[in-house]
DNA sequence: AGCATAAGCGGACTTTACCCCGTTTAATTC
DNA sequence: GAATTAAACGGGGTAAAGTCCGCTTATGCT
């Protein structure tokens, strides 16, 4: 009786995700992720169109699904990895050392990123940097009645360079430039240390 | 050597214009800015569907157009109007004033923003923000390293909460509550009066 | 193994933004 | 006021996301 609960993945599924997974990297390595498309997908994957929007529910769901994994490992770095990082540092230094790992992610990662947000989709990427954000500045000496406001616009702060359409040109697909990451780092960094001082 | 000037509009395009932008405002007061598409449009304003796009370009371009006049206003109000959010007060009080105004401005007219934002389209809402806050911060004591950062994450800061998909659900047609804009707006006060003092 | 059934599958269908291009018309010139 | 011409117009055509629903199949049970 190992699954005594609601019902394993069957296991044509089960392939089939992976092999769409795949496809859509290969495609995405190949054309760029504007190419691909739910039908030229699911022709790739030699698989029909419904089974694709069975499996991911829509275009952005692709994406969402191909950034997961490092979200994962990126989000266990936080949560259990060495300080500043990770617990045990004071508040500041981590929300500083959040916000440069964080924008370093994003920018690893804004091509996915980016395909992931297309259309109206209810879900952000992560709620994680809200809620980090939110429980770091709880421990700062701010006064309570101004942490929500500012929870939301440190999160936009940090996240909305690489989220909103128009600081990244996307048509073509070039990448934030280099100077760009470490612009948003410094400013993050003078952000949150004049902001937590007393 | 005819013409010094480029060619004026044509009688009937600006007519059509004006016409395509009422019942487009029409279209938004009764059914909501997700009804009015292309298609319907055209009907309602019984002009042909190439006419629509031969005018706006794209669907945003409809929203755009309909976000400008009040647009031009609010710029008004910010070169020439009365301090602190017109020109003669401190850079400090300045910015707290834009902040308080954009965001009452974007909170207003949430609806139409967030239509003109749909799709691929290369446009900030407005470039006001963005040179606004670069302008002033220039004026404060900050280091010059750090203003290009600073400026960027001061404008996403303060528009993101209203452009990102994520913190307004989109479905509904929910505009943010009301304690929303109060929030940002301590928030920003906050974050510019610590991010400026010496 | 045989059965029942929930889950998976596929592809036709619908919707909507956007394109194309032959036709019409306003403005200008003589 | 007729001719000219560049712009405006209309609406059918295309592409791509997302939906529907009848068919197929893996799985767990007996």
């Amino acid at each position: 009786m190992p699954f005594g609960k609601p019902r394993p993945e069957r296991a044509d599924a089960a392939r089939n995700r992976e092999r769409l997974l795949e496809t859509a990297r290969a495609m995405i390595a190949e054309h760029g992720a504007e190419k691909v498309t739910m039908d030229a997908l699911a022709e790739q994957a030699g698989l029909g169109k419904g089974t694709v929007f069975r499996r991911f529910g829509t275009r952005a769901g692709i994406f969402r699904a191909l950034l997961d994994d490092d979200e994962r490992r990126f989000q266990e770095q936080v949560l259990t990895g060495p300080p500043p990082l990770g617990p045990g540092a004071d508040p500041a230094q981590r929300l500083i050392a959040y916000g440069h790992a964080r924008t370093a992610f994003l920018a690893d990662h804004y091509l996915i990123v980016r395909a992931s947000l297309e259309r109206r989709e209810p879900r952000w990427v992560s709620g994680m940097t809200l809620s980090h954000i939110r429980m770091l500045l709880g421990r700062t000496s701010l006064p309570p009645s101004a942490l929500e406001g500012l929870t939301v616009q440190l999160t936009t702060a940090l996240e909305g360079p690489f989220l909103l359409p128009h600081f990244l040109t996307d048509q073509t697909p070039e990448p934030p430039s280099d100077t760009h990451p470490t612009l948003l780092s410094d400013g993050w960094r003078i952000l949150i240390e004049r902001l937590v001082r007393d």
